[in-house]
DNA sequence: CTTTCTTGGTAGCATGTTGCAACCGTTGTG
DNA sequence: CACAACGGTTGCAACATGCTACCAAGAAAG
């Protein structure tokens, strides 16, 4: 066979967070559930991607865990595709994505959009990478270890 | 034309970063490259990819600005692949990355690798979203704005 | 210097995945 | 009841991925 390499069960954690998001429309389909996205058709919409392609991702998604299929909130019969703690957790991913991509990818005053704190309407502050006593990391500062079994 | 869709000149940062890195590949070649890695061959060996595909990645990893290639550093012939500062910008990402797989994919005492402080072998603080005064914000707490030109 | 091994690729093929358009049953609306 | 909107499914063509074989330049051994 030839199928996609998967990486589901390296002991690398961010190898395994690549298998299960790692593709060209699941950040941004949880990018868009973060911004208030449930319904099938919001969800395309805003993205333009293929009807089979969502219905695969989000299919995915809910089967890693990362959305939840409930009942539509509206009272209709539809159903809504909503983020599980788990998907919750994916907030300092999409963030540092964010602020990488407002870093390197946009000209001084070009239009884009931005997250901002709800009570304040303030820019959020850039994610720090921190030791456990609150020193900020550079990649040099850091090294990987491996844990065996216990 | 059925090429891939390209998010290349979205007005979200995400898009643009997801466009420049968000294949199943990239991540894992830039985690890497944090790790150390610099020679063809250790990328191929460490990831297990391809060579056709790891020469396609690195070549749209240099085209893209992540990775430079420049002289070996050991006096031979060949030539290294080396985060560029905007690389090096990818840091949070993938750190973050990599504790939603430690948080989410492992099972308690499961061997994995994990990345320490070098200085004291101490695990990261986990990565946390604040205000620009430094309160903790949830993902309710924010809100997406769009910044028109200027 | 010549043989051999390593490095860093390329070429071709089979299969998988993506994007597109057409279609379709169910649900909501006038 | 008619009609539109919703949430898909199906089929097809094009593209991307993985695999294996191959190859040229550089390094290493003798």
């Amino acid at each position: 066979m030839v199928t996609r390499t998967r990486f589901d069960d390296s002991e690398c954690p961010v190898a395994r967070s690549v298998d299960a998001i790692g593709d060209w429309w699941s950040l941004l389909i949880v990018r868009d559930a973060f911004d208030g996205s449930r319904r099938f058709g919001e969800f395309q919409r805003s993205l333009g991607v293929a009807k089979n392609i969502l219905t695969a991702r989000l299919r995915t998604l809910v089967a890693g865990g990362v959305l939840e299929s409930v009942p539509a909130s509206d009272g209709s019969a539809y159903r809504e595709y909503v983020l599980t703690p788990k998907g919750e957790a994916l907030f300092p991913v999409i963030v540092a994505l964010r602020q990488w991509g407002e870093q390197n990818f946009f000209a001084p005053g070009e239009p884009h959009s931005e997250l901002v704190d709800r009570r304040q309407g303030n820019r959020l502050r850039t994610l720090e990478v921190l030791s456990a006593d609150g020193r900020p990391l550079n990649p040099d500062d850091t090294t990987v270890h491996k844990v065996s079994a216990q």
